[in-house]
DNA sequence: GTCTATATCAAGATAGAC
DNA sequence: GTCTATCTTGATATAGAC
């Protein structure tokens, strides 16, 4: 029980963080502005986080952990069959753009947090990605296509973060459907599910053959 | 003369500035930090650049500014036909591991010291990938076909800027080709230059990245 | 144009009361 | 476990000599 609520506070100052870096910036990210936020003075913070450091590779290792239950779960709610976890990443990656909007934000305080702090706090995020990425580079598409569509999902996200091209819904269907276009061309087996977005499947132009 | 003078000793710094961060990381650029890598005092660097906002402005401008120049080169030395600023990103963006890297290195200085110091401060970088999608979107490709590739690109930028995901030439050479498949059949004119060669030797000279 | 010296301040962290 | 008060450091920026 105490434990519980000793977690429950840690994730509460954890939001914190998150909020200040969203509204006010990594540079503002200063233990008086969470613990502001947080409603708490900053020895009560210090308390539950001994440092900024270790503060920061809380909000890295929630972050890291959401998404890798994240798309562990999308991986199984999509179909069998080539590029499975490629198909996922589409379907849960670029669905909803305020879902979306919601999971970026909270993504890019914790890691933006963790390279203006340390940059060596990263390092949970890199284990996620490492795993996904093996994932992503194995599932009988054609040579570097996971990869490929994993980067542009990226890339969509850095544009988004920090604001370098504005990221709408339009923007984000156009670019999905490209990328679905790829993936099921690849792999054309399983046309009747090949996403759980019912608009998504939609592949007017034919993709192109390879090895 | 003294004008020009005085443009080379900005330079000096900026390139000081750049090289504190490449090796030591944001949280470390510091007026004392660039003074010392320049071997000027801090009062010296202060006359130059009067504020450290200042300073990270004319980093993150002078960095827009060679990519803008990069890019539009990379379209001038690419056959027309649909897709060409798509084509060109993908021959120049992708080209040698060893120039990427360098190209990332600074960029990446410029883009994470504005976000650091202060988020509008990216604001020159807006403007360049403004142009650069603008382009990219509305050339004759299938549908979000530029703009994913675009956003590939940027999405290993990101690996290999945060090292979330291993980025050595294989990989390179792996999504390249596998978005390079994707353009040519999309827009299969000119097939003569379009990068039928497995290892596109198609333009490699200046190699580099973007943002 | 470059330097040294210094003012100013904010932030991380500690100590100890309650 | 939370608070207030305080210490310490380091960073920006200014002033003014050379």
């Amino acid at each position: 029980m105490t434990r519980k609520d000793t977690s429950e506070v840690r994730d509460s100052l954890l939001d914190a963080a998150e909020a200040v870096v969203i509204r006010q910036g990594i540079a503002n990210l200063t233990l008086d502005a969470v613990a502001a936020e947080a409603g708490i003075s900053k020895g009560g913070l210090l308390h539950h986080f001994p440092s900024k450091d270790r503060l920061v590779e809380a909000m890295v290792m929630r972050t890291a952990e959401h998404l890798r239950v994240h798309y562990r779960e999308a991986y199984e709610r999509t179909s069998e069959g080539p590029g499975r976890m490629t198909r996922a990443l589409l379907s849960t990656g670029l669905a909803d753009c305020n879902c979306w909007s919601e999971q970026c934000r909270r993504s890019s305080s914790a890691v933006f947090a963790a390279l203006a702090q340390n940059p060596s706090l990263i390092e949970p995020m890199r284990e996620v990605y490492s795993e996904l990425h093996r994932r992503v580079a194995d599932e009988g598409l054609s040579t570097g296509l996971g990869e490929a569509v994993a980067a542009a999902l990226d890339g969509l996200w850095l544009y988004w973060v920090l604001g370098l091209v504005p990221v709408d819904q339009e923007m984000i269907v156009r670019v999905r459907k490209a990328l679905e276009a790829m993936v099921e061309h690849s792999a054309p087996a399983k046309p009747a599910r090949l996403s759980s977005n019912p608009n998504a499947s939609d592949v007017k132009r034919s993709g192109g053959r390879r090895s």
